[in-house]
DNA sequence: ACACAAATGCTACGTTATATCATCTCTTAA
DNA sequence: TTAAGAGATGATATAACGTAGCATTTGTGT
């Protein structure tokens, strides 16, 4: 169910970091290649792992923060803060930076089989929330939501936990 | 801007607690007097030191998070997944646990002066957020939202970062 | 007083994340 | 083409967050 070949949204990666100036290294474009061969989304510390055992040439966890740093300047990376793990963002073929629905994403994280669905929920929906929110005063940031929960296809199969 | 004074508060958890067949044991008290007394979010580390600070007699880690724990199943205290802190519940003084709002609670975090506030949705809202969800195949868990923003203070004053 | 369960102490360990300084590499401009 | 400087990476240390497992103490009911 993957959206695109690897190597075709790698190559829109690297066009997007040098409209933005950022260089997509080898080193970064490799992080970046694991994640996007991930179903799931994964740890500094497991990336650290799986970039050993991919490219067997040891990688120091320090620069695998400094590369998903990089990757989240970029918007090609998102880190979920509820779960301190890290997904590819699911726009990178059609990135536009100019609209601000990759910068306020959603995610739907099924708490059975852990996928992630980075969503943008309808625009009714987010005024009516941002309304609800005006009344304590509050301003939502342009920021993710983390919404958890369980996905169509664990609800069906009603699979344990 | 306390909604009501710790002791009164101290008691009425108690209250829960015997109703729940949980001890409100002093050290347990201890901690949750510590977060009563705090304007803002604490991480686990930091009630170690304030119960150090408070009570001149040190606690271990081990014990705060089992503490933590403890006051989380008598719902008396909310962690924040997003920040990794802990907070007391809003609604010690109004608790019903045959209430499922209190389950379900919505933070508020302001990402400014980190104040948190904690509401609940307008039923409106969280049926059409739900509803939203549910053209993806998604159920929302009956668990807490983290937003971040700034709030209305922040936002009037127009502090700095 | 005894027996039992619950709570706490204690030690060790595992995971997540940052600070700092050194080294390497790439680009630019003289 | 080479020197200078910025950016990227290496390497080491340390801080912050969290859990496992077992020993000891405390509190409750009989």
């Amino acid at each position: 169910m993957k959206p695109a070949d690897t190597k075709e949204l790698l190559a829109l990666a690297k066009a997007t970091c040098v409209q933005h100036a950022g260089r997509l290294t080898e080193k970064r474009k490799r992080v970046l290649a694991i994640l996007l061969e991930c179903d799931l989304p994964k740890s500094a510390y497991q990336i650290c792992d799986l970039y050993t055992l991919a490219y067997e040439k040891s990688i120091s966890i320090m620069s695998v923060y400094r590369m998903l740093k990089f990757l989240q300047d970029m918007h090609l990376v998102h880190r979920l803060d509820s779960t301190n793990q890290y997904i590819p963002c699911s726009h990178i073929s059609t990135l536009d930076f100019h609209d601000r629905h990759h910068l306020t994403p959603q995610f739907l994280i099924c708490d059975r089989c852990k996928h992630v669905n980075e969503i943008c929920l309808g625009q009714e929906t987010l005024s009516r929330l941002n309304q609800d929110l005006k009344t304590c005063g509050f301003t939502m940031q342009e920021k993710q939501l983390e919404i958890h929960g369980t996905c169509g296809r664990c609800a069906t199969l009603g699979c344990a936990t």
